[in-house]
DNA sequence: TTGAAAGCGATACCAA
DNA sequence: TTGGTATCGCTTTCAA
C-alpha cells in the first residue's frame, strides 16, 4: 500500500496510464462485466494497489445511475423499543454490506420529505422503512418514488409494497397456545403501551387478533390489557388484571420495556414466576435471556426481518421477483418462566 | 407539484431551457453564489416546481467535491448502553440535517476499512466517530483521511483529532461534592462494567479519577466498583460494596443499565431511597426521571455532544477554526434520591 | 480481448 | 446580471 498523502487522488485514467491500458479495462477489471486476461486483469490491480486507487462514489453513481447506498427510515421516538431498533439497525447495515451497499440513516421525523428527498436527488438506490402504521401516510409517496421500496411492518390492505414483519398474529397465537398446552386456561395479556395502538402500528392488534382468535377457539378466559412501560404503568396493568380476571395463571407480556418492571412489581407481590404465575414474553432472545428469571418466549427475529428486508431489496433492484408480503414463522423458546397453574413451589421444569 | 410520472427526470439543462436561462443560472439560483435578478430567480424557481427538479446528488458531488453527506461510526456492541447511543445519533442526523447535510451509518466493526472505504471513494464530506477508545487503533487511519473527523470521547494524549465529550472528570467530582455537601462520608461507586474499563473506553476512567480527587480533597471514604449490568451483578456488586465499605450512605452509580435492577435489589433488601441510602446516578435526564425513584443524577448530555460534534465537522469544513477539545461541563440535577445520611424516613425534600 | 469516445448532470471559471 | 463551456471521474456502447 503505497500513500502518497499530499499527491493528487487517483483517477481511472491514472492507473490505466500506469498499467498501460485504457481507463475502460481498469473499469472491467473493477466490475468484472467482461472477460480480462489474466495478465491484464493482474497489471490493473497492481496499478490499482501501487496508487492507491479508489473509485470516485459521484462519479460512479452519475455514470452508471447506481448509488450502492440504501436508505433506512428509523423511528427516533423514546416510547419506541430503543434496543430492537437498534437490532433492526445492525441486522440491515450488516446485511447491506455484505451485498457492497452502504446505509443511509433517515429518521421517521423527517417523513415524506426526507424520502422524496433521497430519492429525488438519487443518493439511493432503494429505500428500507421503519416503524411502518396500518395506514401509514408515506406509503403513497414511496410509491412515487423511482426507486424501490421495501416495509419492515405491514400497513392494512394491499399496500403494493414489499413487507417484510414477523407474523404478528401467529405469534399471539402461539405465546397462547403454549400456556394452554401446559393447563392454563385463564391468561392475561400485557400489550404495548396505548401510545403503539393510537399511532396506528399494525403489529400490536395483529398479535392481539392472533391471541383472540385462540382464545375463542379453545374457549379460554382471557383479557388484554394495553401497558405504559413504567412501574407505575405496571402496576396499574396489573391492578386492572387481577380486578378482571382474578383467577389468572398466566401473562403473556407482548410489550419489552414493561417487562423488568413487572417482574419486580410481581416479586414485591410475593407472586413467584413460574411458581405462581407463568409468563410467556414476546421479546428478542437477549431480552429474554437477561431478565431476573429467564423468561420462555416467542423471539422478535429483528436480525432476520432486517436482513430479509435488505434480501428483497436487493432482489428488486435485481430484477428478481419478490414475494410481496413476507410474514416470518414465530419461534416459541421454553425457559424457565412457564409451568403449569397451581403447581406451587413442586414446579417439575422438564414438564416446562 | 406537476409530478410528471413515467416521464424521463428532469435535468438542470430541462430546466435551463424551461425557464429561458442557461444551465449556469439555475445553478447559481440554487446556490445562491452569485446575485441573480428577482425576475429571473423567479422564473427559474417557477420551472424547477414546474419539472418537479431535483439535482442529481452524485453529479453534484463530481462537479463540486461534496457530498453534503457526514459519516457516523456507531458502536453496535450489545454491552454498550444502546439507549445513549441512539440518543447520540438522533442528535447527529438533527443536526447534520439543520445543516443540509444527511449521515452515512458506519458500524464500528467494520474498523479501520469501513472508514477508509467511504472516505477514499469521496462518498463524505466528513467523519463523526463514536465510542473512541483510549488508545484507539483507528485515529492514525483517520488522521490519513483526506476528510476532517470529530470524535466522540477524549483518546489518551493529543490525539490530532477534534474531540468532543462529557467532562467525566468533573462529572464524577460534582456528584461526590454533592453527596459531601449534604453529609456523606462513607460513598461507594458502582462504576460501568468490567468489558468498559478493559476495552480501554476513556469515560469510565476519566470518571473515577475526578471521583478519586474529590475524595482525597475532602478525605471522604470510597470505595469503587465495576458493576456487570445484570441482576446478578448488581447483587455482587452491592455485596462487595457492603463488605469493604459497610458504612455506606450513598451510591454514585455510573452504569445506566444496572440502575433499574439495583433499585429493585435495595427494595428487596428493605433499604429505601433516599431514607436509608442516596443515590446519584450518571444517565441521561429521562433515564433518571423514568426510574421507580426520580433520581439526582449527572447529565449525560448526548443530544448537547451530538450537536456539538457536528457543528465542529461543520466548523473544519468550513475552514473555521475549531477547539481541539471540547469538554462540556457537567449538570447535577436535584431530584428525589438524595438525603442526609441517617435521615431515615424523616427527610425533608426541601433540602435535597 | 481490448480501446476510443460519448455521455452521465451538475459546478464554476472565463467572457460578455 | 447572465451565458457558454470545460471539467469532475467513471461506465458503457460501438468498433476493432
Amino acid at each position: 500500500m503505497t500513500n502518497d498523502p499530499g499527491g493528487a487522488v487517483p483517477t481511472i485514467s491514472d492507473v490505466a496510464r500506469a498499467a498501460g491500458v485504457s481507463p475502460s479495462t481498469v473499469s472491467y477489471v473493477l466490475s468484472g462485466r467482461r472477460p480480462i486476461s489474466a495478465q491484464t486483469r493482474a497489471r490493473v490491480q497492481a496499478a490499482i494497489a501501487e496508487l492507491g486507487f479508489h473509485p470516485h462514489a459521484g462519479a460512479r453513481a452519475l455514470a452508471s445511475s447506481r448509488t450502492n447506498v440504501l436508505a433506512l427510515v428509523v423511528p427516533l421516538r423514546v416510547d419506541v423499543n430503543v434496543p430492537v431498533i437498534m437490532q433492526f439497525v445492525t441486522a440491515v447495515v450488516t446485511a447491506a454490506r455484505a451485498h457492497n451497499h452502504d446505509v443511509l440513516l433517515l429518521t421517521k421525523d423527517e417523513g415524506t420529505a426526507g424520502l422524496e428527498r433521497v430519492a429525488h436527488s438519487t443518493m439511493v438506490d432503494a429505500l428500507i422503512v421503519m416503524d411502518v402504521e396500518r395506514d401509514d401516510l408515506r406509503l403513497p409517496a414511496l410509491r412515487g418514488l423511482r426507486q424501490p421500496s421495501v416495509l419492515i411492518g405491514l400497513p392494512d390492505g394491499a399496500p403494493g409494497i414489499t413487507c417484510v414483519d414477523l407474523d404478528f398474529a401467529g405469534a399471539g397465537a402461539q405465546a397462547l397456545r403454549h400456556l394452554h398446552g401446559h393447563g392454563h386456561r385463564q391468561v392475561a395479556l400485557v400489550g404495548p403501551s396505548p401510545a403503539v395502538y393510537q399511532r396506528g402500528t399494525g403489529y400490536a392488534g395483529r398479535f392481539l387478533s392472533g391471541f383472540t382468535e385462540v382464545s375463542a377457539e379453545l374457549s379460554l378466559r382471557t383479557v388484554a390489557h394495553p401497558c405504559e412501560p413504567s412501574a407505575a404503568g405496571v402496576r396499574d396493568c396489573l391492578a386492572r388484571i387481577d380486578a378482571d380476571l382474578p383467577g389468572a395463571t398466566a401473562l403473556v407480556v407482548h410489550n419489552e420495556e414493561a417487562l423488568l418492571p413487572l417482574l419486580a412489581d410481581l416479586r414485591a407481590d410475593g407472586r413467584r414466576v413460574p411458581q405462581d404465575l407463568s409468563v410467556v414474553a414476546v421479546c428478542p432472545r437477549d431480552v429474554a435471556v437477561g431478565m431476573p428469571v429467564r423468561l420462555t418466549s416467542v423471539d422478535i427475529p429483528a436480525h432476520e426481518v432486517g436482513t430479509m428486508a435488505v434480501e428483497a431489496a436487493m432482489g428488486l433492484l435485481d430484477g428478481r421477483s419478490v414475494a410481496e408480503t413476507t410474514l416470518l414463522p414465530p419461534t416459541l423458546v421454553e425457559r424457565d418462566s412457564c409451568g403449569r397453574p397451581g403447581a406451587g413451589s413442586e414446579i417439575s421444569s422438564s414438564h416446562c
